[in-house]
DNA sequence: TTGACTGTACCGGCTGGACGGTTTATGGTC
DNA sequence: GACCATAAACCGTCCAGCCGGTACAGTCAA
């Protein structure tokens, strides 16, 4: 059974562990134990736990990319409103997501050069914020404040409530079309 | 000699650590050498690692708020510019602390539990964000946007060169200040 | 002023356990 | 009967924490 759904459910086990008792913890028994296989089990999919890291870090960026595209297309891939489907992919991140996100931590831990393509990611999106209707300045501040509620959120610090959230978020869109002066 | 210098120098040695190889390097034979001293040495100051990264998370929340009490202060204890202080609170912290702020790493990696003063710290400071002149929402924006840019560049993945920080500076002073209409 | 004693700061070898990875075996399925 | 997915025992390494030392600065009493 399962090409894929197996894989799966290792990197799910392993993201709970990761995110319930840290990235120390995650170890290739723990992670099996979770997923309701051996050890073995899990080596015959990732052959090396570096590799789980690596596939971890990947579905996660996968899936944001992923909405963020469709989010783009539909805006029409107007690059005047790359913020507002950013800002949609991020929020749905959240919620479709889950605490996907929190694989990032046992990245951090092990092997810094594991965030390589998120770096690439930031990279090409600041570079692209220029072509907004409400200019870089303004358009890096819609860009960090979402990701400052989504980076808190993952890291455990967050005191919003979802109701503030979703205030911010329509003050963000606001931000993300008109231009203040 | 050193009453306090030791034990300082040792965390220096740890969160060096952690920036340069991540906090899967950091061993406490590896912060010894780093240090100049033993593992014994550092077992004298820190009965246990555990208590080494309560430390290291200590200090850095410790000298963050310092830096944001100097600068309330500085703004004569007003609440209502309690967003300008935290704001040149983060700036003068990016200077002043460098990369300290990476000791939430090793932190998040081992003991999620670890973080508890900080989520105390920003529930308080969300929680006092009405008493600013600009409204929750707004200030709210101008905190996450804050955090935004520390934790990309925390975290390495930032691509903003600092006069980019700058710029965005000048903008959340506005809109800390000025109530958008 | 000297010798016995105490406390502080640190060293470095040791060990027990945990963990990543290997190997061999096994049940199922096509 | 060959291959896939998993099990389970096993190995070598690494590391946290322990412990028995050492060096040295005070202190204090005789």
């Amino acid at each position: 059974m399962s090409r894929e759904s197996s894989r799966d459910a290792i990197l799910d086990a392993a993201e709970a562990i990761v995110r319930e008792q840290g990235a120390a913890h995650l170890t290739l028994d723990a992670a099996a134990e979770r997923a309701g296989l051996s050890k073995g089990g899990i080596l015959y999919h990732f052959q090396t736990k570096d590799s789980l890291l690596v596939a971890l870090v990947q579905r996660m960026t996968n899936a944001f990319q992923g909405l963020y595209k469709e989010a783009s297309e539909r805006m029409g891939n107007d690059p005047t409103r790359m913020l507002e489907a950013y800002l949609e992919a991020v929020t749905s991140a959240e919620e479709k997501l889950g605490n996907t996100s929190c694989s990032l931590i046992p990245a951090l831990a092990s092997n810094p050069e594991l965030l390589e393509p998120i770096r690439a990611f930031y990279k090409h999106h600041f570079a692209q914020l220029s072509k907004t209707s409400v200019g870089w300045d303004q358009a890096a501040i819609v860009t960090l404040a979402l990701d400052g509620m989504w980076l808190l959120e993952m890291l455990g610090v967050s005191p919003l409530e979802p109701q503030d959230k979703k205030r911010i978020a329509k003050v963000l869109t606001r931000l993300a079309t008109e231009k203040i002066h």
